[in-house]
DNA sequence: CTAAACTACGTACCATGGTACAGAGTCAAG
DNA sequence: CTTGACTCTGTACCATGGTACGTAGTTTAG
């Protein structure tokens, strides 16, 4: 059992956060006491669950959905969400290969070319 | 020579991002002749960095910071900026690698699995 | 010459993902 | 049994990157 900040402490984000988090219907708040609430271990999962789909590119919003095809056991709908988001990371990745490559070329040409205009603003036009 | 609607046409934005750009200091505003401001090539070239630069993850205001250290012709610093951001993006490539072979995962185990919880949400904790 | 389309300028608003703070209550150590 | 740390609740604020809107002036096609 955890109060609130032991609980953000475990997962490595902020009160402030998990609050948030609450407010927007992404974390359950276990019934008041009238005295200071208890998280428990889901909790903690459910946590390190946001962490995980936010790092995988989901938004909050999207995260809320997950949950709640969780909730109802709804497969397929997850499953359409993760491919819809495999396909964003591959597009992502596509375009982030190609900025790296660029970006890389132009420390090149900026170190190793001595003329006046700098390609680091040149190139990327 | 264009007025601001043909301009934010050829570079594939919209008329309000340019007038946002000029509000944040990224876009040169033509000096007013009571008359409608005039557009040409170098505005063009410019909108085209801003988005290159976008493209490879610099934030606005890091562009902001390239067009000074352009005009400043500061090549080291453009250097340093644009090394970092390879950096950043390195990571974040290997953070995109990571979270798609997770992803890809689940989603096969989601569909060959017939056990009831969705591996979703359970192997993204 | 006039109507439609476009421009200029200022201000307001939007989503996203938090962060901060005030005021009141609760809890734990000494 | 008090003091300091933590919690609860509500509300306000933040950065980022725009988008929308109203009012007035300008331009261009027919």
């Amino acid at each position: 059992m955890f109060t609130i900040g032991k609980l953000a402490a475990n997962a490595g984000v902020g009160v402030e956060t998990l609050r948030f988090y609450q407010r927007e219907g992404l974390l359950d708040t276990p019934k008041s006491t009238g005295k200071v609430r208890q998280y428990d271990e889901t909790h903690l999962r459910h946590i390190i669950f946001i962490k995980s789909a936010q790092a995988a590119g989901f938004t909050l919003k999207e995260i809320k959905l997950l949950l709640a095809m969780d909730a109802s056991q709804d497969h397929q709908k997850a499953r359409q969400l993760a491919l819809q988001r495999l396909t964003a990371i591959d597009a992502q990745l596509a375009q982030l290969q190609m900025a790296r490559v660029a970006l890389k070329t132009l420390v090149h040409n900026c170190e190793h070319n001595k003329d006046q205009p700098c390609p680091i603003i040149a190139s990327l036009s």
